[in-house]
DNA sequence: TTGTATGCGTTATCAA
DNA sequence: TTGATAACGCATACAA
């Protein structure tokens, strides 16, 4: 007999406890169905399943029982009310196009699962979007938000910061007592990738951007031109990108039609970096390394690929979670707040898109 | 004055109402705050806040007045015990390295929070890990279950269905009373691509595998190799994958590596194809359509880069979705269970990787 | 229209 | 060890 045709049965008084207990549209055996089932108390319910509390085994074995017939699993929800805290982070994405942001996600699944809390995904377009996700946000009482938002506008972070919950954000420059910024070393990655192109013997340069907005696109080209500028060597050429292949391609035509052809290009992230590299080889006829060097920022698992083995840097996902996981955890024990900005390193990953034999 | 120095002053006395609110490690103000600071009843509150109900002018007005100092907004976890709705549904998935996941649970996303669902995002290593999650999930009154796991085991399936609610089961053979299964057409696919194969004059046939229990897989491969049968074609050589990239480009050293060289390889999905694809170009010097046909499945976006060009089946994320929401909003309705597997078509797309000139 | 009282399913406190 | 009782924050039936 399936559990459906005996709740039909049920309304026709042919039914157990067990179905009786869900007529009145209830899904869910209560406590206190249990411990009518049982014959004890509901408190004696409660303690049987809050772990530390003292039950006689006898009482324990009744609870269990009945418990077991009625299908019973205690609710998270009251305990919401009682302790202010539901044990529910919420994390924030634009979008998943970006293979990186696919690594934030399941980094971020995972540890916070270990750390035990339940993981609320919320998709905002635009952080003007974001607008009407919070008051949702805050209905539900998350414990914290994670912005894993590129763009995430000073106002938008204020409508955050009112909530008073923590807040992380992934890079990007806002810090006040209730946002805490978490980032990877982006200014010192462009640095990085100047002196190495120029290593390599390149003399003209190119970048392509990801959105305006995006503080990690603004601090890695920051980066590169200061760097190639400490170097004495020529500004590069900019053509705006959108952090997707389809961008990084379309730049690259536009950048390397012309007469100006740079030797070494450092694109904003890797699907950009990918959509150049296609462009040059496929379209133009161009070979890298032989006549551009090209560089990326994430290390997407594409840009490990035999055809591709593009340079670019480590995009630390795990780390960068690691250090939302702390900042949640230490303000959930009611600790104080993270008050400066963390940064985690992004460490160069060298491969065929940078070397001349 | 930030909020954590006035919080601060207000253990010193000097604080306004707000403040004082959240004394007792309190974050929200509750309706009962707003009330007695607007000097009405708490039902008053609760009235202005629940649209339909009918509240005087002057007393929406000092309502939103007292609810606006006091940063108020309503709880919904309250709701959720009086409706036995929680407006949550979650999504498990196991690891995301599959950028096919990664459409699905963006469609997702956006799709249930659309129909005013939050998505709580569940990591399960394995259908094995379940365990340790439905019990959360029941704790939090999840009001649905969507599994994108490509492997689902029968027991795990039936752990699922005792939490009586609707369960949707993407691309798996599961259906009972609460499990609803959705796939898309694997069978025809993998006939479609069995009939291109033998049209481009292909005479001897590969195939790569996911894992064993997807079942997606199985069906995709028995469709090749039904329809190979059926033409009187040989059957195809088949080595095992993973649904990865490493697992495609070391299958594919291995089929080729001998000296059977099948002249057409279906692999079980994208990435599995593209790591063939680089096999074959970068290690064994093999060209790609010219020696060997190959086709993937699912679509991914790396499918059309142009490097790429990769014939495939597109895996319709969005189809599936709107099944899995369409299920969910009639179970929610109290509606009928829905009875009958649902099935997406999966329409090929070809590409260069099977275009011979 | 407004306020009072009750219940939702837990946990925690207290008395027995 | 056990059971009765009071919260938690909201919605709702009912009384005023």
């Amino acid at each position: 007999m399936t559990a459906r045709k005996k709740s039909a049965a049920a309304t026709q008084g042919q039914a157990g406890h067990a179905d009786l207990v869900r007529e009145a549209g209830k899904k869910y055996a209560s406590s206190v169905d249990v411990a009518r089932m049982a014959g004890v108390s509901q408190s004696a319910v409660s303690r049987t399943f809050s772990g530390g509390a003292k039950v006689s085994e006898v009482t324990r074995q009744k609870v269990l029982d009945a418990a077991k017939r009625l299908d019973y699993r205690p609710s998270l929800i009251p305990r919401i009310m009682l302790t202010h805290k539901s044990n529910l982070v919420a994390i924030v994405v634009g979008g998943l196009y970006n293979p990186f942001y696919t690594t934030v996600l399941d980094e971020f699944t995972v540890r916070f699962q270990a750390a035990g809390q339940q993981v609320l995904i919320v998709h905002a377009e635009s952080d003007h979007a974001l607008d009407d996700v919070i008051p949702k946000l805050a209905s539900y009482r998350v414990d914290a938000i994670v912005s894993a938002l590129a763009v995430l506008s000073p106002q938008a972070a204020d409508a955050l910061a009112r909530l008073r919950i923590p807040v992380i954000s992934f890079n990007t420059a806002i810090q006040n007592d209730w946002v805490t910024s978490v980032s990877c070393d982006n200014v010192e990655a462009g640095r990085t990738i100047a002196d190495l192109f120029v290593a390599r013997g390149a003399r003209s340069f190119g970048f392509i951007t990801g959105p305006a907005g995006s503080r990690a696109n603004i601090d890695r080209r920051k980066g590169f031109e200061g760097r190639l500028a400490e170097l004495g060597a020529r500004p590069p050429a900019v053509e705006p990108g959108d952090y997707r292949y389809e961008g990084g391609f379309a730049a690259a035509l536009r950048m390397f039609s012309g007469r100006q052809r740079p030797e070494a290009l450092f694109c904003a992230n890797d699907l950009l970096a990918i959509g150049a590299i296609d462009a040059l080889r496929q379209s133009l006829g161009l070979r890298v390394p032989e006549d551009v060097l090209i560089a990326g920022f994430d290390d997407i698992p594409a840009a490990s690929w035999a055809s591709i083995g593009l340079t670019t840097f480590l995009h630390d996902a795990a780390g960068m979670v690691d250090k939302a996981v702390a900042v949640v955890t230490a303000a959930t024990a009611g600790g104080a707040p993270v008050a400066a900005p963390m940064i985690v390193s992004a460490p160069l990953i060298e491969r065929a898109t940078t070397r001349r034999r």
